[in-house]
DNA sequence: TCAAATTAAATCGCTTGCAATTTAATTTTG
DNA sequence: CAAAATTAAATTGCAAGCGATTTAATTTGA
C-alpha cells in the first residue's frame, strides 16, 4: 500500500472545503463588511469613518504619534494613512507636523475639535455593543481573531 | 438614590470600552485585512484577487446566478459587484447575459477558463488552513461570526 | 388597460486598502 | 568625511465597497 506523505485528500473533504459557507475567511470577510455598515450608523453624527474612528482611537489613548506608529496599531501603511491623515486634517481634526528631531518623521496630534469629539464619541462604544454578543464572549473572540491574525501574518514577522 | 434605568457608566468603563485592543469590531477588521493579504500570495498563481475569489466559488457551487443571488450570497450590491463582475468577464473568467425571460436580471455564468480554473483553486483552502487554528476552533470561530454578522445586520432583516 | 409602484442593474462620486515606486532625511561604514 | 544603505512618508495606479441616483423592465391595481 502506497502511503506516501503527499496523499491527495479524497474529493468530498477538497470540495467540502471550497463551499463559502464553512469557511472562516468568509465569516470574517463578511463580518468585518457588516460592522462597517453598523459603524457608518453611529458614526454618522460624530461625521467621521470607521478607519478614522479607529485613528482617532489611537490618538485619544496617546496623542502625538508618527505615522508608522499608527500604521503599526492599525496595520496599515503609509500609502492608506497618508491620504486618510491628509482628509481629517482638512476636517479639523488633527495636525500633522514633521518632527523637529527628525525630519522624516510626520507627528500626528489632535487639535482642539479633535479631543473635543471624544465626549461624542463615548456612546459609541455602547451603541455597538447592543448589536454584538454577549462580554465574555466578545472577549473570547477578540482572543481567538488575534490569534488568527497572528497567524496570517505568520512568515512576515508582525 | 436616585437609580434610573439611564444610569452613567463609571467613567472606567467607557475610557476601556474605548481601547482599541478591547473591540471586536477592530479584532474582525484587523483580523478580515491580514486575511485578504495572505490571500494575495495563495491567490497570484491563479491572478484573482479574492473578491474575484469569492465570486468563483459561488459559481462552482452552482453556475448561472444572477447578480442579486450573487450579492445575496455575498452580502455585496451592485454597485459592488458590477464593475467586479466586468473586470472578470474581460479577464474571460465567466459570462454576462441579459436574462431572456426578465431583461431586467443579468444571469452570470462561468466560462471554459473559469470551470477550469477550479483544478487550480483545489490546492488553496489546504495553503490557507495552515495558517489558521485547528479545525474545531475553525469550525467554532465561522459560527460565532455568523451569529456576530447577524446581529450587525439586525435591524435591517436579511 | 395603463399609470404607478416595484424591482434589477448600472452608474456616479467618494473613501479605503495596498503594491510598487519615489523623495527626502538619517544612519552606517569604508 | 562621503558614498552606500536604510528609513519614513508621500505618491501613483488600481481594485474594492457603498450610498445615492438613474435607467429600464416588470408587476400591480384602480
Amino acid at each position: 500500500m502506497d502511503k506516501t506523505h503527499t496523499t491527495t485528500l479524497p474529493d468530498a473533504l477538497i470540495d467540502e472545503a471550497l463551499l463559502l459557507d464553512n469557511q472562516l475567511c468568509f465569516a470574517m470577510y463578511s463580518a468585518s463588511l457588516a460592522m462597517t455598515k453598523a459603524y457608518k450608523k453611529i458614526l454618522a453624527p460624530l461625521d467621521i469613518t470607521y478607519p478614522q474612528y479607529l485613528v482617532m482611537m489611537v490618538l485619544w489613548e496617546k496623542d502625538q504619534v508618527t505615522v508608522s506608529e499608527l500604521g503599526s496599531r492599525l496595520f496599515l501603511d503609509s500609502g492608506t494613512l497618508t491620504p486618510l491623515l491628509k482628509r481629517m486634517e482638512t476636517m479639523g481634526l488633527l495636525h500633522r507636523n514633521r518632527d523637529a528631531g527628525d525630519e522624516r518623521r510626520v507627528v500626528v496630534s489632535l487639535s482642539d475639535a479633535g479631543r473635543a469629539l471624544r465626549e461624542k464619541a463615548k456612546a459609541v462604544p455602547l451603541q455597538m455593543s447592543c448589536m454584538l454578543p454577549s462580554l465574555d464572549q466578545v472577549r473570547q473572540l477578540v482572543v481567538e481573531l488575534k490569534e488568527v491574525r497572528k497567524g496570517l501574518y505568520g512568515a512576515e514577522e508582525h
